[in-house]
DNA sequence: CTGAAAGCGCTTACAG
DNA sequence: CTGAAAGCGCTTACAG
């Protein structure tokens, strides 16, 4: 590989020049310039990051993002957004996809990631755990959290508590009493903060209203179309089935409401059904949701990290700390008054 | 940050001696090696991979990925899968969504990527122009491809036009003649090899069957399910409408079938439609389709790139240059004769 | 088993 | 505008 030394030698100048001149740096004359950029194409040249990154102070331009499970709708959307605003800023995504696996968010996020090879960190859907928070603070690692929050560093988020007051009050309105969730109930050593903040929004609805809770309503989905079918299925066969159901994601919905059609309960007439999230099916199936805006979440929080990183508060204006986006209830046609 | 010097002041060895501990090679007592670990963990040592890559060659332990549209269920799921094994085999995973944008594409391609940032690359849905064959080529890249296939390189695919056959065959059986695509008709300047080939291999089973080709049964759905949704739409409105429709991806399909439910138009009695992928959610809607195995198709290129990077046959066996991995015909409910 | 020294490919004051 | 030289934090023969 040709490096800065073949271009100084090549061209008669010093390395230092040739390091200049690549940079487009003042202080160089037009005709230096013009050969050492010559010579760079002739010979292909491409700077060793390792090299640069070493003599300059340790800089990866790479950006770390961490998510549960690319393969769900919600993550890779999110995915997508911070990349895109990443990318055009020259900096590179490192994507870690831990899984569920406890051990795998151990290792990624108390060893990998401290080991240097991105500047910052894009934590989405893990509430992180103090020692989480102490350690990545120890080693200097700038974070923001999307989907969470912590008091110690920015994030990016929908009120989840509001998400699903918003969901059962409007299945309350509809004059609902017996009201399921389907959701995670167990965490499964990770700490994750959306089910639970959403767990307790349906509850405290519900016992605000002065509907008593009743365990048996709260559904395991894992978060999927197919727990989502499972929990569906489950509840079908119940006798005392209940008239309506707040899924704690739209994906999970859908597995609701398939398990409804096998099962010959017609939704919205014996079966009322809501979601969380306008995923891009919703509006077919006509799944009545609280949207939230996902991709716009992945590019805040990217908008965030980049702030952090650059300092550039002109660019893209002031960046609160603590961001929460706004979410809307959907209204179609898998929710109705119970018959 | 606490670097191999201090380690070594406190230990009161030499630098090449905490190394050499640090790293767990042979010829370090263990008196020593366990001195140096401590003082390790005490002052909370990381070592900087810029220095470790630029000291001993240049190595990333870092696979760049490349695909098309991360919020796809396809890319998304071969991301998920090729992540994985990468990470097991301690591998970091660089993500780049080039969201069918050319610019992005040479960007990433012909000038990111050479930036040695990586040691490997994953190409996936893309077919590699020849430049961008010779470019990565020049600049020693090994890459694998994922979907398409070059001489140059090893790959993983699907047999595209297999596929094809095997869905229109089986439409052709069930007595249709009238059979529409809904797939990607236009490219946008990005070689996509997929799309191409579902398409030939549609038209050659016609012609082959003796069926006149109409092109204006040939649709654009952008491999979205909007897009198949608004091919869908298209067809329902024809008076000539065809009797059933091959749909390059589940995706497209289920938007072809759910503008088939709003125009009334019975699947299957009135219209028979298979897709192809077995996206998850393929058996709830009932969807008959070409089941390709996509996670796995995500980690054998894994394999690949960690067979050329390490050239360790013996753990992974013999990994085909070029793998065609098998697809499968799964019938379910959207297919039935012409009425 | 251990150390001194060179070297990896750049950047960056400091002189000139 | 340009160059000599030190330094970034490691690894790696080479001696001992």
């Amino acid at each position: 590989m040709t490096s800065i030394h073949d271009l100084a030698r090549e061209t008669g100048v010093s390395t230092a020049t040739v390091s200049r001149a690549l940079r487009g740096l003042p202080r160089v004359s037009e005709e230096t310039r013009a050969k050492v950029m010559d010579a760079a194409l002739r010979l292909g040249y491409v700077p060793s990051p390792h090299a640069v990154g070493l003599a300059s102070g340790g800089q990866t331009r790479t950006v770390a993002i961490v998510v549960l499970f690319v393969t769900r709708w919600f993550f890779a959307t999110v995915v997508h957004g911070a990349e895109q605003v990443l990318r055009e800023r020259g900096y590179d995504v490192l994507l870690y996809n831990i899984g569920g696996d406890p051990d795998a968010r151990r290792r990624v996020l108390l060893t990998q990631l401290v080991t240097k090879r991105a500047d910052a960190l894009i934590v989405v859907g893990l509430g992180p755990t103090p020692e989480e928070v102490l350690w990545l603070s120890r080693h200097g690692m700038p974070v923001v959290t999307l989907g969470s929050r912590v008091p110690e560093w920015p994030s990016v988020r929908v009120d989840d508590d509001a998400v699903a007051r918003t969901a059962v009050s409007h299945l309350l309105e509809l004059g609902h009493r017996r009201i399921a969730y389907v959701g995670q109930l167990s965490d499964e050593g990770l700490d994750l903060a959306t089910p639970r903040a959403r767990l307790e929004g349906y509850r405290a609805t519900l016992r605000e209203a002065g509907v008593e809770l009743d365990p048996s309503l709260e559904l395991e989905g894992r978060f999927t179309l197919e727990g989502g079918h499972d929990a569906g299925e489950e509840l079908m066969r119940r006798t005392d089935r209940p008239t309506a159901v707040f899924c704690a994601s739209d994906e999970m919905a859908f597995g609701v409401l398939y398990a409804a059609r096998e099962a010959g309960v017609r939704v919205p007439e014996e079966l009322s059904v809501v979601g969380v999230d306008d995923h891009e099916m919703a509006h077919y199936v006509g799944l009545t949701t609280v949207r939230q805006p996902v991709l716009q979440q992945g590019r805040v929080a990217a908008r965030q990290i980049l702030q952090r990183l650059q300092g550039d508060d002109r660019e893209y204006g002031h960046v609160n700390e603590h961001v929460e986006l706004p979410t809307e209830l959907v209204l179609r046609s898998s929710t109705a008054p119970p018959s």
